[in-house]
DNA sequence: GTGAAAGCGCTAACAA
DNA sequence: TTGTTAGCGCTTTCAC
């Protein structure tokens, strides 16, 4: 059922048929009824490509994920995210169109994103501490949101990020407070911006206490269970080996409580581990009464703000520039009493 | 820049323009190499909702993932599954449109898919045993391509899936193998095909080997962390507990790895820990040499053989149905030798 | 309050 | 080999 039809079927013109749908004042209510049942009734639509067409706006939204090598891991983070901006995109009749991007084309695919007439703002995922793509994007006057931010940016840009400085300082702050000055951080790549910002959390926290930190104890690679495996096998044959290890991702964790198993410690007894991941947080520490909290909800809810963001930019392009900076819950009870981050 | 400006830079007509790009037979070579090089010089791309709309195809394929609840996980196979699917999109000139379905408004999801002409096609994902989509889809005729199987469905349909049951046979023979036979396995939502399968698996080597089911050791639920935990605690405490555990997802892994620590035990000493994901297998067992493989890539793999597979659809609805099975790759050296399922 | 008509940017008969 | 013309299904002036 097309516009056409169900206008000939109401005995209206297109013209009036449309604007009754779209909530235009001037439609007499009745006829508005009369309309809409009709409209309901024939399980009318209106074809979103010829829509489009004809008011010159995509009606989508563009994420574009990057994938640095055939095999890295896609960010798990991300499916919360979306799942929360697919939401907001449904109550205003966008839609998400999802791009996974391995770098080397990328510039491209924006372009060609934008030229196509594809979308009409994109979401920036996994951004790099200096990341060409904003440059690329005003270039091309693509409105669009980070998700994360782009530290060495010297321009404004609309951004929404959880608190990982923050989150990483504090975590690192609980291990020293439970005695641990041998603290492995087992980061992700410190090219991307949140990797960048945890070790940053991390080093405040041992300069506030006025700690040294031992170099061999700092790491970062592609978030893999393997390397997380390889890394604490490592770290565990050293003489002076690490008492806690605080971890960026569970992927990864899952990788180094291998090798803790195989060295023939015991998590809790002879050790401590902290994973922080956005979509995941938690303390495991025997000593403790390890509090378990899934930060999921909070990366969903960055995904539903980031959304809103992006899609007022585009509703209004004066609101440029938005930020939002979200705290990580990561609640734990702690032999040290209560802790909150 | 538009068709009707290259057309007019150029001197020819808009059809003559398009013809060249698009790869028409007619056109002379000449005319067709000057065409090309205008275009790419303007960064020409053809504006897509103009040419859906004139060509009636949407040039984008729907993937819809249900969420049963608001926190609930989405699956983590979804986005390596995905990336491969985009890919293959990619190459085709199709983009990806996503939508993530709270399971109560599926029906309208798909419908509205349908008649907003916003896909040629959806790939589903997650299905269940008795999956009411497939009737709709059909109802509906929207091509699609399922990604897992409907155990319980009497008509033919395109699918392509990983060999669940015969990887957790196998799983659970291994372990038997090694002379398990308190073997616990925490699986996913039974009402979910791929974990009814996996249970099927399970029950299957336990049949090939005599062995009786302890029934309170057959758990399925949503597969997050905090359901690992608390069902291996439970367990744990039980007086006849279990030696060792099969888990759906690494998810979940790391809860029972939890619960496992705080129990005082040791994982490959105490107890054995197999591990069966699509993305990700191992075995942790310390008397083995726990050899870990990955299987991301064949995840994406998959997502790369549903879209062609569902392009092939579209362009030949006579080809209807396709399947295709995909084995896991689960490779493990352990003490009883290498062992390749 | 309603309708006629033009146009969004492309493709595809049909003609030449 | 190229061009003319008529749509695709909607929105939106402009006129009534």
């Amino acid at each position: 059922m097309n516009l056409k039809q169900l206008s000939e079927h109401l005995g209206l013109s297109q013209t009036t048929v449309s604007r009754a749908l779209n909530g235009y004042p001037e439609v007499n209510e009745t006829t508005r009824r009369r309309v809409e049942r009709a409209a309901a009734e024939g399980n009318y639509r209106p074809n979103l490509r010829a829509m489009s067409l004809a008011t010159g706006k995509a009606m989508a939204i563009g994420h574009v994920v990057p994938v640095a090598h055939k095999n890295d891991v896609v960010n798990p983070v991300f499916a919360e995210f979306v799942a929360g901006a697919s939401q907001t995109y449904n109550l205003h009749g966008y839609e998400l169109m999802l791009t996974i991007a391995e770098t080397k084309n990328e510039e491209s695919i924006y372009r060609s994103l934008a030229a196509k007439r594809a979308v009409d703002g994109v979401i920036v995922h996994s951004p790099l501490r200096d990341d060409p793509r904003l440059a690329l994007l005003n270039e091309i006057g693509l409105p669009f949101v980070v998700h994360g931010r782009v530290c060495d940016s010297k321009t404004e840009y609309n951004w929404i990020d959880m608190n990982n400085r923050r989150a990483f300082k504090q975590a690192t702050q609980l291990l020293i407070d439970l005695g641990h000055k041998k603290i492995a951080l087992v980061n992700g790549q410190e090219t991307l911006s949140f990797a960048w910002l945890r070790r940053q959390g991390y080093e405040e926290a041992f300069k506030d206490n006025q700690l040294e930190i031992e170099p061999a104890f700092l790491s970062s690679a592609a978030l893999t269970e393997t390397y997380g495996y390889e890394k604490a096998s490592e770290l565990l044959a050293l003489e002076k080996s690490p008492s806690a290890f605080l971890v960026s991702s569970y992927i990864v964790a899952l990788g180094i409580r291998r090798a803790i198993s195989q060295a023939g410690l015991n998590i809790g007894k002879d050790i401590s581990v902290i994973i922080h991941d956005d979509e995941l947080s938690y303390f495991d520490n025997s000593a403790a009464v390890p509090q378990f909290t899934s930060t999921r909800s909070s990366v969903r809810e960055a995904g539903i703000l980031a959304a809103e963001m992006l899609l007022k930019q585009i509703d209004d392009p004066g609101l440029y520039p938005q930020t939002q900076l979200l705290e990580s819950h990561l609640t734990i009870g702690s032999s040290t009493g209560p802790y909150k981050a």
